[in-house]
DNA sequence: GACGCAAGAATTTGATCAAATTAAAAGCAG
DNA sequence: CTGCTTTTAATTTGATCAAATTCTTGCGTC
């Protein structure tokens, strides 16, 4: 009974170093603090992660292999840079599958996460008004994710975690950029369609979601590159 | 000029151990080498797979970022057990992604795409009259990826990959067993709608196939397990 | 004499291994 | 059955080796 949080006294050894690892680099991808083309090398990650080599080894074959980071002819690992076709795809199948998956999420929705999205979405808007885009693009997916649990398609949940980590660098150009609060609020309308009980009216809102989103992106890119 | 392909010469230092490792570890998942449930350390990788400890551990870590293997909470890792619900994640999964797969690489089949998947297909009856389900889970495997490959979608075809992965160690429950080969040949008919160049009815083949296919390992597993 | 190219040295980076540390599991005594 | 000891395996670090890139130097040419 007293025992339960032990180990937070010194430096909480509790998850071991890799995963600590994986989970700051996979970060680094999603929240597009890593550029396109960047190169990621082993050592300079030991010294900026602060840890040794085999975790960050370790985290960086997990991000290959889930399409987050990819390994050059010559051994060497760079952020995967997006193109046209790459960006096609990972639209198209976020597409097929997210609003599937509200859709699987809308009948186990509880008041109690409504009031977690609800929460969630009330920081949105005061990171977008700050420029806060890093705090804004993390909202954002802690609201998504936070339905998708729910649905407990474990299957359908991991691929589309791969997916927005595949998206992530290209969310660097989004990042210095003014963000058009103007537009109509999609996780809005996904709260009202969850309070409603409609489960199509909520695939559909988060069908537009996601448009909207790449709509922002596709505008950045534009601007940013070539 | 004369060092072209070089260092051949000993022990083919041509691919890095720890894809080696990767490759031979994937394959025993994929293929129903290694049964549900069972423990997967690394000391045992060592001897096994005869690789060093880096390259294992780090096989390991892929396979587990591709769902193939497992992370139990006391840091072992084990082969994942199929569950009800699973499974039908992952067929669901497949069918949502495979047809669509087989569509988009339709117009873009080759009269020598098509040969070579005549040649896979035709290795397979034999295979399966001489009981070799080992064989013939590969021989599947290479008809099936060797069409995915035009279609040119890697975000779909990586997916794909994964989900085979997932089901690798249902069909241990099928190595032993007796393969009905009275069942109509889909492939047979995804060829002729190859040759007939008709898109849909390649899809449709696909579909069947995977029913089909669903269908033996699920007999199996009521047959082997509760 | 200046420029460009090429050969080679030095540095950076990745791959692999072996040893030491730490945590979990199994065996054993009470 | 509980608590302690032994043992096994995973984690992590550091060292060593190999490959690749970059820098430098020297030669030849214009």
């Amino acid at each position: 009974m007293d025992d339960a949080m032990q180990g937070q006294g010194e430096t909480a050894r509790k998850v071991p170093t890799h995963e600590l690892t994986y989970a700051r680099l996979r970060d680094m991808v999603m929240f597009g603090v890593l550029a396109p083309g960047q190169p990621v090398t082993i050592q300079g990650l030991i010294r900026d992660l602060d840890a040794g080599m085999t975790p960050v080894r370790e985290a960086i074959r997990r991000l290959t292999a889930e399409g987050a980071l990819s390994l050059q002819d010559n051994r060497r690992v760079t952020v995967p840079r997006m193109t046209k076709e790459l960006f096609e795809q990972l639209v198209h199948a976020r597409l097929a599958i997210e609003p599937k998956l509200a859709e699987l999420a809308a009948p186990k929705v509880t008041p109690a996460l409504i009031a977690r999205l609800t929460e969630i979405d009330a920081g949105i808007e005061p990171a977008i008004r700050a420029g806060d885009v890093q705090a804004y693009l993390r909202q954002n997916h802690a609201f998504h994710f936070a339905l998708y649990e729910v649905a407990g398609a474990t299957v359908l949940e991991d691929i589309t975690r791969s997916l927005w980590l595949r998206f992530g660098p290209s969310l660097r150009a989004v990042l210095g950029r003014y963000i058009d609060s103007g537009l109509p609020d999609r996780h809005a309308e996904a709260l009202a369609a969850m309070r409603a009980g409609d489960a199509a009216a909520l695939a559909q809102a988060i069908r537009d979601d996601i448009l909207q989103g790449v709509e922002q992106v596709q505008e950045a890119l534009a601007a940013g590159e070539a």
